[in-house]
DNA sequence: GCGCGCAATGTATGCGCTTTCAGAACAAGC
DNA sequence: GCTTGTTCTGAAAGCGCATACATTGCGCGC
């Protein structure tokens, strides 16, 4: 910079000013300075800049798999918005993890981010004391809660499962069973599921749960071990995500087995193929543009000291009727 | 740190020491100035780490989108291997725009990262300027070229798209035709399908191409176009994408048409869903972790000086034959 | 007992910027 | 002509660490 400076004849300063608000150096020294800088190839060090100014103007993500759609698309509209307020994005994967996630935020929190966004509202002690020592804007996103370490915008998992339970309920349905693969989170739906339709009279003749990611093949076993294993002959089975409900079409389908007629199929998710697939998923939508987007408007509510901020948002959800239920 | 070191009874330098190699600081100093970080709750400042050393312990990796699981997958496996080795990882994303890409590694390359992942084998001049201005390693990867800015790993699009076009004349096929969304990979891969498709004594009637990213909707979209508008009767379908073929495939069944009896189809990527459906997806597979993984090594390698580095690496590609072609 | 080497620690410096604070030059107002 | 305000620029300090170099203390061999 001091190089950039010589060669247009004025200070560094004034090379920074340039950089940083145009309008405080004269046209012409502007100009003098920015052919400078063409000639040089000089490339301003965020580095010390973000050390002397101390915003580092790098906001950070914690999801807990960068190759869930899911998270990605959210992620992806709350680091567009970011940016266009010139913040940079740092991406990092927890693996649904509270351990990992905790020696994550503190590698993270030492680049010291302007904020910070994660997945989840659940957080080890520890994490919750770093989080608040970092004195950043901290936005918990995809779940809710009424005690958010700073902000939170999301829905409830809960309320989601309630929701298919009455659903199903109301289109007759009185026995079920649900097949769940992910996080805590996708338990949670279930569990909801579950509670509502037997308060509402129904049955839930099995639940099949999966750790890890949710695949075509897990719905497929899913439903299959529904019907070999657990003896069911019919109903609703609720999904922990599009891809299960997916599979388990699939396996109807290989089995002959009638859907919707037979057994009825919600998802969770209403990702791109859940429209176009026969017969098209019934599915749980959530918003995913609003919600990143939110999350992005509620931390910069924060960061430009906005007295308006609501803490927690709900986004809702809704239930999307289609085809196999 | 000096805050850690008084209450430890030490001076900042030791702290220092002791979080970067504790074995050159006593055990019982090390035991003190680790009590007394836990105390304070101090968390190390890695930007001012990163300009005393310059090293900023940050690698980027710049893909066209972030919600593509063919791009999550390979950049998972380079940013888990990186972290291995203490590397922190920013992600950016591009949006298939070479003067998009080009402002984006400019304001990334602010940041000082240790080294650089792109996507693909195009820049602008500008681009590659201040890149090699950069001094970091760099790989190029998804694709393969003879003179990469530093290091390339990838492979041929052209060659699978003559691979897919000689499976499909081995099988008999005389007729086909195209369906092919996304960037400029895609369509080499479509275009060297076709040229060698006719080489062989093929007629490709129609290509279909869509501008922006491969949807079902855009896949069942394509055959319609194919069969109504090009009176494709019968024949090869090559898709630039699994999804693409999926679509191609629902909308097969849709029609009544027989799969692959009187249309047959073929995808790339050999995603998840690829062998699960009905009936499983003729494919191309490039194992994404490999290549993400071996981004890694080869950028590892640099940084280590090690000097055997191969400048290029083909990662190659295989044909999956399943029940669609 | 002396010098030597090594381990453990400290001092000083600077990484490349931003941010005060201060000064210079000039126009406007009385 | 003098003050006052405004615009532009520069000098100096310091952000929180890592690094080079200096210092201390100790055990060892002779």
């Amino acid at each position: 910079m001091a190089a950039v400076g010589r060669l247009a004849g004025v200070s560094q300063v004034t090379v920074s000013r340039a950089l940083s608000d145009p309008s405080k150096v004269s046209p012409e020294t502007l100009a003098r300075i920015r052919e400078a800088i063409e000639v040089t190839g000089f490339v301003p060090n965020a580095i010390a800049g973000a050390l002397a100014s101390r915003r580092s103007m790098l906001v950070t993500a914690l999801v807990p798999s960068i190759t869930n759609i899911v998270y990605a698309t959210m992620v992806k509209a709350f680091s567009n918005r970011m940016r266009e307020h010139g913040y940079q994005f740092l991406l990092s994967e927890t693996g649904f993890d509270p351990e990992e996630e905790e020696r994550i935020i503190a590698t993270v929190l030492s680049r010291r981010p302007d904020a910070m966004l994660l997945t989840g509202i659940h957080h080890t002690a520890q994490a919750r004391k770093m989080l608040l020592g970092a004195d950043i804007p901290v936005v918990e996103v995809w779940d809710i809660t009424d005690s958010p370490v700073d902000l939170c915008v999301g829905f409830s998992h809960a309320e989601t499962g309630r929701a298919v339970a009455e659903y199903a309920v109301a289109k007759g349905h009185r026995r079920a069973g649900t097949v769940t693969a992910g996080d805590a989170r996708a338990l949670r739906r279930k569990e909801a599921f579950s509670r509502r339709f037997t308060e509402l009279g129904g049955t839930v003749l099995a639940e099949i749960d999966h750790d890890g990611p949710a695949t075509l093949a897990r719905g497929r076993e899913g439903l299959a071990r529904l019907i070999d294993m657990a003896g069911f002959a019919g109903g609703f089975v609720h999904c922990s995500s599009d891809v299960l409900a997916h599979g388990v079409v699939i396996e109807a389908h290989a089995r002959g087995i009638d859907v919707p007629g037979t057994v009825a199929v919600s998802g969770f998710g209403d990702q791109d193929f859940a429209a176009q697939i026969e017969p098209p998923i019934t599915t749980v939508r959530v918003d995913r543009d609003v919600l990143g987007r939110s999350a992005a408007e509620a931390v910069l509510a924060r960061i430009g000291k906005r007295p308006d901020v609501p803490t927690v948002t709900d986004v809702g959800f809704e239930i999307i009727t289609r085809g196999t239920a």
